[in-house]
RNA sequence: UCCUCGGUAGCUCAACGGUGGAGCAUCCGGCUGUUAACCGGAGGGUUGCAGGUUCGAAUCCUGCCCGGGGAGCCA
């Protein structure tokens, strides 16, 4: 691979002449002629003084006339390669690597060494670079964009470190929960998407054409299916997508998101918050632990989520009517909590905050009531600090077949449709609760992001469709 | 659906009734340890669209289009 210096060269003037447009060339040589380990960044620092290839993408670079700094990134992390007027690179071809174009994908080779000026503390003593594709000009700059620029831009904005660090916190979200259920014995029931009709009867739908069976609609919820399979496998739960076609524009909404449902036969209200208080926690103290580097990439301060340890406080509906008066808000018995009053209530804790006990008439259909006051129902809502706002809402459900059948019809939901879910209540009906949590609401939360919006890949937003 | 803010160079913004500018990006040149590197030079504009007021409009008025933030609804 001597000569390879030249090769770079050989290929700039090639860019120079096609006007830099789409260069595709050849990697792999014949096999065994410079057979060098490959290496992923974040593994670096375990081949010290050994020579290795690193394939990844031009981060960004710098240089002076003598030397140059390019920043590599490969998806597991950034590393500097750096190249010198010496052995294998002279002056005019160190000038060279000033023409090779941000994101262009790349091989790097050479000796990995610890270098205390070097981000991340080991970098590349370059021997050999090879341009695989010469990127055109990246709309994506180093300084400031606005959000809806990047938006647009989604396909290349998640190369970005922000971007990357969220959605890594999320993966991680995403895989302590499935690990954390399975511990306990829940079994993981996946939710139709296509679903006959409202779950809940009140929220708007969105409508897809079904054959000849007229329409069917994108599941809102998977939590009615979610009881079916609580009857059959005890504790289940689901984590799917799930749309809402209402016209919410704010920084805690999306029209497809994804939902962790669980559902636990012989459970009650107050089992339900304990199995939510200890799955939060166990979350954000696996994210602290084990994504440290993503919320320091991210700037998060973690003060708060430190706190986030079970029994989280606990109060009541009309506790937190009481809390609003003091603060002037004018609510009275009966209304609903919107995000204002929701984060004015929860800045008097440091931890995340039940509310539970909310008057039925605010509340969906299947909720049970309370048995001493039957106009509050057994629910709740798990309201983040900082803000966030209400990340899970939970309830024990109606296990009674003629209360069940009596708010059906007090809704005006179509009896039809729901008598395999009466069904439940004939065959063998026990108490049971679930809840259901927002996995880019946590994950914003526990980021430290202002909307919602970044944290999922690829958002759907009233309008937005693009990328 | 309602309230509110905005649309000026590729990007982020300034100019707020009197000849449209800056930083970054791009191109050219310089620099031996850079950290969103830095220094010098160059090119780059139908001020979202349509109409109106005015001697004169990016600026004021009307309508439309597009987007941000918020409300309602909820995860």
């Amino acid at each position: 691979m001597r000569g390879s210096s030249s090769h770079v060269l050989s290929l700039l003037e090639e860019a120079e002449n096609k006007e830099r447009k789409h260069i595709m060339v050849h990697v792999m040589d014949s096999p065994g002629e410079n057979h060098l380990p490959r290496v992923y960044i974040q593994d670096a620092s375990g081949h010290e003084g050994k020579e290795v290839e690193v394939q990844g993408w031009l981060a960004n670079k710098r240089s002076s006339g003598k030397v140059a700094f390019l920043l590599i990134r490969d998806g597991t992390g950034l590393m500097q390669a750096t190249a010198f007027d010496g052995d294998y690179f002279n002056r005019d071809k160190l000038k060279s690597f000033k023409a090779v174009p941000l994101e262009s994908s790349v091989i790097a080779r050479g000796k990995v060494k610890r270098e205390e000026r070097a981000p991340g503390g080991y970098e590349l003593e370059l021997r050999d670079f090879r341009l695989l594709h010469a990127a055109e000009e990246y709309p994506i700059q180093k300084k400031e964009h606005s959000v809806d620029f990047l938006m647009e831009r989604r396909h290349l904005w998640l190369r970005s470190s922000s971007q990357h660090a969220v959605l890594r916190v999320r993966n991680r979200v995403m895989m302590t929960i499935h690990a954390f259920l399975q511990e306990r014995g829940f079994t993981l029931i996946d939710s139709p998407i296509l679903t006959p009709a409202a779950c809940e009867g009140t929220a708007s739908l969105f409508e897809v054409p079904y054959f000849d069976l007229g329409h069917a609609y994108l599941s809102q919820s998977g939590q009615l299916y979610m009881e079916a399979a609580a009857m059959a496998f005890g504790k289940v739960y689901c984590l799917a997508p799930t749309f809402r076609a209402e016209k919410s524009k704010t920084r805690r909404h999306l029209t497809e998101f994804w939902m962790l449902e669980p559902e636990v036969a012989f459970a009650d209200w107050v089992d339900n918050m304990e199995l939510q208080e200890k799955l939060v926690s166990h979350v954000v103290q696996e994210v602290l632990e084990k994504s440290r580097e993503e919320l320091e990439t991210l700037g998060r301060d973690t003060r708060l989520l430190e706190k986030v340890s079970p029994p989280f406080p606990r109060i009541t509906y009309e506790e937190a009517l009481e809390i609003l008066k003091k603060k002037e808000f004018p609510i009275s018995w009966g209304d609903d909590l919107g995000g204002d009053e929701e984060t004015a209530v929860s800045e008097d804790f440091d931890r995340p905050l039940f509310i539970h006990h909310y008057p039925a008439s605010v509340k969906a259909f299947y909720m049970q009531p309370d048995t001493e006051k039957p106009e509050l129902v057994l629910n709740d809502d798990l309201i983040a600090p900082e803000g966030y706002g209400e990340i899970i809402g939970g309830s024990q459900r109606i296990h009674d077949l003629a209360l069940l059948e009596q708010r059906l019809e007090e809704h005006r939901l179509p009896r039809e449709a729901f008598e395999w879910y009466l069904d439940l209540r004939r065959y063998g009906s026990v108490p049971h609760s679930g809840f259901g949590l927002g996995i880019e609401r946590f994950t914003a939360w526990v980021c430290g992001i202002q909307h919602i919006r970044e944290a999922i890949p690829f958002p759907r937003q009233i309008y937005r469709m693009y990328p």
